[in-house]
RNA sequence: GGCCUCGUGGCGGAGUGGUGACGCAGAGGACUGCAAAUCCUCGUACCCCGGUUCAAUUCCGGGCGAGGCCUCCA
């Protein structure tokens, strides 16, 4: 039986089947981090959710026939606000420029996010751009929506801003489904003269001396507009999916992939960028391009909830990847990046998930019984594809995974299938290691202890056993099943 | 106010118009010197009210409840 992928659309609302435009040249976009701090334990869902979905087109199609594009967002406010609070003085004083400020700040940020999500199991996607390596295709872009009518320059607060001309889409809305004229009935929408519909949003906007910016000139109207600035927040996303997933790829494109120009399969992000982020991107997309569609398939991951509330600063119930890793402040202990994955994926990803030091027990006591993998050599198990395959129905593949894990520790003959259905999954369970040296000691106690009890000298052996455990080694007894008599294995407990 | 999710046993969660998925926890048993591990057995759950139907947890309508977006946010 051939495997057929379903994912839910948030375009249509639908389940339906995927086609890609080009099998041969499956494209995948995903909003990444802003680098400002430490992400956080909601910022590692979507991340782990389609780092699924990047190993199941793998699986599907190829290794070498998906791409799989993630950026990195190393522009914004929140960044000048972090640079100016870490390194104010060394710019005040001369010793630093602002732009070295920042790329501190980003470029430590960038490599804590790393650390965090290969600590989760997540493979590196195929490209990571960075939004200042793009800013010339940014203003390509900008130019073109200028060019075509979909683009206006403005005089606002701040300088001069290039908008996007949100009435000049006539489908302006499709993605969350939202009515120009409603959102200005209720919203609190700022009233800015300048715009000329509230909802229109900024390409490009002039920074101030304290404000990063780039050289950058526009023709609008005939007239040559140069704006030294940065760009809008949702630009950046329309000019690297295009980059990466059309401008660079596009000579290897199947005609049918070449028939549908700057438009690629799945883009995917949390719930909340529908609104206006995605919505944003493709109105700048599809007006640049003059193209239907950005992507054919939009996915969105559901929030993530702490103990059952909503995590906040404020609430004080605020967590970052690296807390859960390193730290042990939540549930007053440390988490293995594969127990905050299995949890994090025992929730199908459009639902609400509730974080909590429960789940996460319950998500480690699953693990400690699975067989640890070495090598993985075999082919995944088709109830797991299968589940997968269901809309990215993780919990269902997690379960046909514990029912292999059964039956690979009674039968060694399924280890193969299941370390292969489980790296799908990207977890690998491991025991946990402890040095040779200790390994031998324990091993001779273990000795030690069954020469006392075939000496009947069971509180001496019991002692053994205690002291062990007290350490968090367990012992396990079983019979061997020619002689009949005992063998213990043994086992790390955290 | 507008748009959008969701509501299944102690917990996590599938699924279906008509004989209680499954996992975890829990209970009992086997095994054991005692445990642990392992194995076996055990659960009359589908938010409320209407409607359709021979039959609804499943379809339709209306409530109630939880959450998200509309403003930076995964």
């Amino acid at each position: 039986m051939s495997t057929t992928l379903k994912l839910y659309n948030t375009l249509t609302r639908e389940k339906a089947e995927f086609e890609p435009i080009d099998p041969e040249n499956v494209r995948l976009y995903v909003c990444g981090p802003t680098v400002y701090d430490y992400a956080h334990i909601g910022n590692a869902r979507p991340v782990i959710v389609f780092d699924v979905l990047y190993r199941l087109l793998r699986h599907i199609h190829g290794a070498e026939h998906v791409t799989y594009v993630r950026n990195i967002t190393d522009v914004d406010d929140k960044i000048n606000a972090r640079a100016l609070r870490d390194f104010g003085t060394g710019i005040a004083d001369g010793s630093m420029s602002l732009n070295e400020a920042i790329r501190a700040v980003t470029g430590k940020t960038e490599s804590q996010f790393h650390e965090d999500v290969a600590a989760l199991g997540c493979l590196t996607p195929t490209v990571e751009p960075r939004a200042t390596d793009n800013i010339d295709q940014m203003a390509v872009i900008i130019q073109r929506l200028l060019d075509q009518g979909h683009a206006y320059v403005a005089e606002g607060s701040e300088g001069r801003e290039v908008l996007f001309s949100t009435a000049s889409m006539a489908d302006y809305g499709m993605l969350s489904k939202r009515k120009l004229e409603d959102q200005q009935a209720g919203a609190r929408v700022a009233v800015e003269g300048h715009k000329m519909n509230p909802a229109d949003f900024v390409l490009w906007k002039q920074s101030a001396d304290t404000e990063p910016g780039w050289p950058a000139r526009f023709t609008f109207e005939g007239e040559n507009i140069a704006i030294y600035g940065r760009p809008g927040w949702h630009i950046e996303c329309s000019a690297m999916a295009d980059r990466y997933l059309w401008e660079e790829i596009k000579d290897r494109l199947s005609p049918k992939g070449k028939a549908r120009p700057h438009q690629f399969d799945i883009h995917g992000g949390g719930l909340d960028l529908i609104f206006p982020h995605h919505e944003n991107e493709i109105a700048q997309s599809c007006c640049a391009f003059d193209t239907d569609h950005m992507a054919s398939v939009w996915m969105h991951n559901g929030f993530l909830q702490i103990e059952g509330r909503k995590m906040s600063k404020s609430e004080g119930n605020f967590f970052t990847i690296h807390d859960l890793l390193h730290t042990e402040t939540f549930g007053h202990r440390k988490w293995p990046g594969e127990v905050l994955r299995l949890a994090m994926l025992m929730t199908h990803y459009r639902e609400p998930i509730d974080f909590s030091v429960k789940r996460l027990e319950e998500a480690e006591r699953l693990i400690a019984k699975w067989p640890a993998i070495e090598a993985v050599a075999g082919e995944p198990d088709p109830a797991v594809i299968a589940a997968l395959s269901d809309d990215l129905n993780t919990v269902a593949a997690v379960q046909a995974l514990h029912a292999l894990a059964q039956a690979a520790n009674a039968d060694p003959g399924k280890l193969a299938t299941f370390a292969a259905s489980a790296t799908l999954l990207g977890i690998l369970p491991k025991k946990a290691e402890v040095e040779g040296a200790v390994a031998s000691a324990v091993d001779a106690l273990v000795q030690m202890r069954l020469e006392m009890l075939k000496a009947k000298n069971f509180a001496e052996a019991d002692k053994i056993r205690n002291d062990l455990a007290a350490k968090g080694i367990q012992l396990k007894d079983g019979k061997d099943p020619a002689t009949g008599e005992r063998v213990t294995a043994w086992e790390v407990k955290r």
